[in-house]
DNA sequence: TATGAATGAGTCTTCATTCAT
DNA sequence: AATGAATGAAGACTCATTCAT
């Protein structure tokens, strides 16, 4: 008595139990965002999460734990996606570079795009330890992708020679004040047509950059 | 004899209390900065500012006032710098954006330069009204002054024509992220320089901004 | 075996719990009686209930809610004890009236007899709801079953006919008066004998009220 | 020069200042009566009295001595009053009566009748004292006048021999009762015309009372 | 006499966290 | 695995009272 059950199938309830960490991270983030870390209450996350307050920690030891979580779970699938994308591109970086500025054009329209470096600002003052890792996992290593693409294309001759550095910057930097403007200031503008928007960026960035004559 | 009291003596007392509000408010964007809104305690904040915790509430009736104030506060001066400085450049554009440029990177050295920003942020959650307001206040008052600049510099034929919009994000957006990435999530880098940061940064939108043969 | 559980078990700590509410009425009541509504403080309710101070909150959500609930509830089973006595008198009203003096006279010696009367009289200033609230729950009722006895009596020609609402008033007042003197006041005088105490009223009021010749 | 300003005006501020104390104690009634003594702001009273807050301070030395003051200065003349009405009611006691029962049941109407009974039947859980020392100086020295009014009454064989206790207690309690139901738990009822109201009152407990043949 | 400024002590209320079941 | 009940610790806010002027 007592066989082993044949190949596990799981049952329902349990693959549920193992879908929880994943839940709470998503309520807690939602939570995190709305209210900020401090005002964000964990039995509020526990009903967003369908638990109880005192089940979450069966699962994260404290809120703080929980914040760690929940940065950690989401910086590898971004960090990844952008080593990704940049080794791809290497054939013919400049275009990479506009596919993903085009595709984050896109996704500016996403509520919670920034639900996480919104987050991650917010709390720098208390937790500096987890803004630092936030900058080294995404932000540093995204800059790293960034720059690999540009130095490539400077190689093939695609772009003139210049400060690589604020390449990246000049790259970024009005997309990350154009996203902040949206999501976190609440202003509304040239995102109707993301588009054009991006396009627009592009010309005046890569004017500058033509290859000279 | 009984000269008139040469511009009135005004007892130190006094003088002081007049300039509790401020003394207020400069502790407060201290603790608000280092903890968070929810989490800085309105004791520290007294015990910075020398006072007593009810002591506050002679001059502040809520925590939250004081974090209305806070902004209000550094919101003025910021915006009528901008205008000021903007107005002032209109005759020669281009060099008034210039100095901007210069004076801005020279500030990125400062830290508590985002304090503000970094706390709007933090709190846009929970008060969308005051990021609403800094907003309005701040970002979208100094985007006008540079679009007007811009629009100047257009007209004089100092750089060529393209999207305004996209021009103020150029210009903004890398600084922006550079003061974030440094001050806010800890990264250090080409602050060491500030002078040759901003050239690299105008040089590649200047570039890209020169008038067409 | 496996005899169907007697009467269902519940576990003692829930049986606590169910009456946890009652508990804490009852000790809100000592302690608001003992120091005033605004000078009881919460956590000597709690001590006394047994019950640390944020337990209490979770079953009133403030302190005004857990003033509101005790007067409710010490409301509702003194209006319909009052109206059942009114109602099973009907046919002798004389003798109901009598006997309703005499429960009366033998209750004044208990103490916390005007424990809530006391209580809505020191509030009525600032909670003037809970005042009318008392007034139409408890006082009107009483009032009105006293006088529809009252109305019988004299309809049977027990006694002689006058104004009903004076008469309610010479029922009436003279207990509460007797009452207040006592048990607020700190007199201590006709109580010790009751019984007589009560004859020496009744007859006072009947004389006064015998049919006439 | 400066002369003896002659025979003393008092100017006119030393006046106020002399009637402050008075002003304080009226100022301190009215929040009492509208807060409770708890709840009541030492703020609030000194503005009432028009004064500052510390002010107050010169005149009583806290919270409490003020409210015991202010009980001593109501206590006073009321206690002085009921005995001279009664001292000079001895010669016919009966219409004694009978016009005090009118005088009181034309004040009912007043509002504040009841402001300080009200008070201390409030604080009579905090302060037993103070009820106890109302209780001596007013109500037992009412109860008194009253006794003696009643015992002459018996002695001319203007109304029927009983016990004086019950008496007593028939004249004040409806009354009693009456401005309680009006003044504190906001009934509204035969106030409209108190002379009637005084009249059937009177009927009822004088009809009990009259001289058996 | 009078007050604006200041504060120490206290109270309500909240919430992360624990525990018995 | 899950939760209803419970609590200790903490923080915002209040207010009687004091003091320098």
């Amino acid at each position: 008595m007592n066989e082993p059950q044949p190949a596990a199938p799981t049952p329902r309830w349990r693959r549920r139990a193992e879908a929880r960490p994943e839940e709470i991270l998503d309520a807690a983030l939602e939570e995190f965002s709305a209210r900020g870390f401090d005002a964000a209450r964990m039995e509020d996350i526990a009903k967003r999460a369908g638990l109880s307050k005192a089940a979450i920690y069966l699962y994260f030891p404290s809120k703080v734990a929980l914040l760690e979580a929940l940065i950690e779970a989401r910086v590898g699938p971004l960090a990844r996606g952008v080593q990704t994308l940049s080794a791809s591109g290497m054939s013919d970086p400049l275009t990479a570079l506009r596919m993903m500025a085009t595709m984050a054009a896109h996704r500016l329209g996403e509520p919670g795009l920034l639900a996480v470096p919104r987050l991650v600002i917010g709390i720098s003052g208390r937790f500096p330890e987890i803004a630092k890792y936030y900058r080294e996992q995404v932000v540093e290593k995204a800059r790293r992708a960034l720059e690999s693409l540009i130095a490539a294309a400077m190689a093939k001759g695609q772009i003139r020679r210049a400060d690589k550095n604020a390449i990246v910057r000049a790259f970024i930097g009005p997309l990350f004040f154009e996203a902040m403007w949206t999501h976190v200031l609440g202003g509304e503008t040239a995102l109707n047509d993301p588009q054009k928007l991006i396009e627009q960026q592009f010309d005046v960035l890569l004017a500058g950059l033509e290859p000279r004559a």
